[in-house]
This record gives C-alpha cells, sequence and structure tokens, in this order.
DNA sequence: CGCAGAATTGATACATCTCAAGCTGGGTGG
DNA sequence: CCACCCAGCTTGAGATGTATCAATTCTGCG
C-alpha cells in the first residue's frame, strides 16, 4: 500500500486538528458518532492528483492537513485555479456525482473523507452540518469575489503581493497582526502554481518576485522560504485598503 | 413618494414571478405566511444605487425583477463587478450587517426585502430556506468560479463572446436549445458595465463588439439590440467546451 | 557527479490600455 | 421645428505591461 493509498478508516474526531473549523465543527456527539461512520481518511503525496473533473465522486471531504489546488482547464490547455484548499476546507459538493474541478494536492495532503450518500442523508436530518456549510460556502464566495478584484483589475506586482499576503495571512497561524515583527513562512506553491492562481505566466511571476526582492519588500532563502520584513509594506503593494480590509 | 423609495408592504408569494427559484421556493405554507410577515417590496431606478459597501444593511432579499449587479472598488477607482443578480437571486448575507460590496440597479429593479434579524430567526428555526440557500451560494460559487477562469485566461474577444452568451441564456426565457434559431434580447448593460464584468476597459469592450459584429457573430439593431444568428458560432468564440458545457 | 525539474533572465512580440478626437441618438429648451 | 447638448459609444494612434520564445543558472537528489 503507497502512501497515496493510505487509507485508516478510524481516527478519534475529538482530538482532530481541524475539530473547531471544519464542516463539522458544530456537530454534538451523536451528530459526530454518526459521521464517524461514514468517514474514513485518505493522503496524497505532493503532486499527486486527487480527482479529474468530470470524475465520478462518490464522496465529499475535508482538508485535514496539507494543501489542495482547485483548478479549471480549457480545451487548448490554458488553465486557471479557482480555489486553494488549506486545512480544514471542504471539497465537494453535495447533490452533485461529478466533480467540477481538478484538485490536485501541492504538499502531502490528508483528507477525511465521507461517503456522499450518507453524508447527504445526515444533512438532511440534522441541521448542524448544513449551517456550517453555508457557513463556509458563503466565506468562499466572499474569498472568490475578492479573487475576481485582483484577476480582473490588479497588476502583475499587486497580485503577486496579495498572494505572498494572503498566505502569510492563512498560513501562519501566529496571529501577525499583533506585533509589526518579521514573519517567516514556506510558499507552498511552484511558480507556476502562482502563475495559475494569479492568471499570469511563470516568467511574470519569477520576474515580479525578483522585482519585490530588489525591493526589500521581501527577503528570500532559496525559493521558497520567505521573509517578509514589515508586513504593512507589503500589504501597501497589494492596492488593497490598507486599514483592515479583512471584512468579517 | 418617488419610484426610488417606492415600498409595498404586501403582495401574494403565491402568484410571485420567482416563488418557485428563490431563497422561499423550499417553504410550506407555514413558513411562507411567516416570511410574509417580515417582507416588504421596494423598487429601484436604472442607475440608482441599493446599497454602498460598508453601509449598515438590516435586510436581505430577493430580485423579484430587473437586474442589479454587485461591485468592487480598489481605492483609486478601478473596479470589478463581482456578480450580475437577476430575478430570483439573492441579496445580503445572514449573519453579516455591512453590506460587502456595492448593489447598483442596471434596469428598473423590484426587490423582495426581508428584515434581518427575523430572517435570521426563521432560518434557525426551519430547515427549508437555509438548505435552498445553500444550494443557491454553491450555485453562485460555480459561477464565480467560471468567471475567474473567463478573467484570468480568456482573450478579450472571448470574454465578450462569454458575456453574450451567458446573456443569450440566461436572459431568454425560450429555450433556445431547441432549434438553432437566431436569438434576440437586449443587453442590459452600458459598455462601461460590460468593461468592469470583464475586466477589461470600455473602448476593449468596444472594439471587441465591433470585431464581432464585422465578423458575422453578432448583429446589432441600435446599441443595445442583439441578434445572434448562429448560437454555435458564438459559442466556439468563447473558448469553452462547446459540447454542453453546461455543468448540472 | 551529473541529471532533471524549477527558476531566473533576456530579447522581442503583441494584446490591451491610455489618451484623444469624433460620432450618434434621444431629449430639451428656445 | 430646429439647434443644441450630453451621455453613451466608436474609432484612431501610440504607449505599456505582459506573454512568448529562448538561453542559462540554480537546486535537490539519485
Amino acid at each position: 500500500m503507497t502512501l497515496q493509498d493510505a487509507v485508516h478508516t478510524h481516527s478519534d474526531c475529538s482530538n482532530c486538528p481541524i475539530r473547531h473549523r471544519a464542516v463539522c465543527s458544530r456537530c454534538d456527539a451523536d451528530e459526530l458518532a454518526r459521521l464517524d461512520n461514514v468517514k474514513y481518511y485518505r493522503s496524497y503525496e505532493a503532486g499527486q492528483p486527487v480527482i479529474w473533473a468530470g470524475d465520478r465522486m462518490d464522496f465529499v471531504a475535508s482538508v485535514v492537513s496539507g494543501i489542495a489546488t482547485l483548478t479549471q482547464t480549457m480545451e487548448d490547455g490554458r488553465t486557471q485555479m479557482v480555489g486553494l484548499l488549506l486545512p480544514s476546507d471542504f471539497v465537494g459538493r453535495p447533490g452533485r456525482d461529478t466533480a467540477a474541478y481538478d484538485v490536485v494536492a501541492t504538499t502531502d495532503l490528508t483528507m477525511c473523507c465521507f461517503r456522499k450518500k450518507p453524508f447527504e442523508q445526515l444533512m438532511a436530518e440534522t441541521p448542524h452540518i448544513g449551517q456550517r456549510l453555508l457557513e463556509m460556502t458563503l466565506d468562499e464566495l466572499d474569498a472568490a469575489r475578492e479573487w475576481m478584484l485582483l484577476l480582473g483589475r490588479k497588476t502583475a506586482r499587486e497580485k503577486i503581493a496579495s498572494l505572498i499576503s494572503i498566505i502569510a495571512r492563512r498560513g501562519t497561524s501566529q496571529k501577525l497582526s499583533e506585533v509589526g515583527g518579521p514573519i517567516v513562512f514556506d510558499l507552498p506553491l511552484t511558480r507556476e502554481a502562482m502563475a495559475d492562481y494569479l492568471g499570469l505566466t511563470l516568467e511574470t511571476v519569477s520576474r515580479q518576485v525578483s522585482a519585490l526582492k530588489r525591493d526589500g519588500i521581501i527577503v528570500l532563502e532559496g525559493k521558497r522560504r520567505v521573509t517578509v520584513p514589515d508586513f504593512d509594506r507589503l500589504v501597501e503593494e497589494t492596492g488593497d485598503d490598507s486599514d483592515g480590509g479583512m471584512l468579517v
């Protein structure tokens, strides 16, 4: 059994790292037990596909650890990333039985999968899952709309700065809002994935990353490790409203 | 009382034009009666703002007739449309009390508004509204993601063709899939609004519309009335997968 | 060591933007 | 009834940002 096929049918929900954020976060003990009955874990290595658009999909899932991407492809091969899945994010759509997008693991990835039919059943019978899923979907819709502004109106430099700032915010758990100290993290995406995310070419991404480095907005250690010495200065480069910005 | 302020507190749900598609579509008689208690109609003239981003918003609403746009604006004035609201579409987010986007009526518009607090209460007590809202939100998310592909990867010509094809599909009620006959409809958007939708400038929109006209893909009568002699040919210009394409 | 994938950098092409000048059609007031 | 006006639109010429094509240069790893 390779890592890609690793399936563990049991792991305790009560000390699950995404217990309080995922689609199950509102569930009581009983509901959790019922979910537990239809769940199984699945792991993928970095770079491996989870599912292709159009494939039959008989599960929905939560990302437990690692990062995956949702991408859409045109006939001639042009691709656009339409979602970035971080731990606690939800994959799949209840009521639909084929995947709408390509899902690819960009780091080693573990997902908590639920067999679709029983999951739908459970959704119909208890309100907590649906309520939480609605909340999460509305958040995703907001994120998608912010992304649309980025794709439609931002310059290449603003796009790169925005992406780095998003990853810095969502990726680092330490609340960086407190002090203005430097932030350090690893880019979980290749230049090509960044290009797919931002609607750019890989070369333009590379040039703009170099430009931000040259201007001292970011510091690179190797290709992936990023230090942001002054987060406010990075935010200025995103073109976003600097104050707050975060609707919550 | 001007048209813009027109408020009618009563109209019968049972012969409402969006009864079967809106957020209330799953409600039974009892739920409908409760919704009826907290609803009121509001109308706006073409061009008028419904609400500005950041404003306090004490209602949520369904579009009954007409078209509205959801747009996001950057500090320096660049704007990107992030949603196009057609009849039955939902406005506002339960649990949030300020508007996240500018909402503007682009045609004369009538909305069925629900006072937010009681609406949220009703959502918590009955599953039908939340279920339907989840379904609608998932549809919107799919639409937003298709739009992201358009913004990030399509050429100006493909963008225009895509927009016209979307409007032709959603705007004309006659099921055009049957015969391959010509389709006629009015563009409900100005060139500027089209540019905001597509992440282009107004001049580029104008040029590409002219180009599609020159190439016989569309025929114009005045500035707004469009005839599409061969829908398949238009779809070819969108860059989308020609066969089916429509998930669902 | 040396290979392969990832990233950088350079030169040039091209799509779209920007700035600017007219056009069109419907409404208004003299 | 006509002249004017103005918002919306079209068209042109040139500037510019990003894509494209093409070498190198890194980097990690067998």
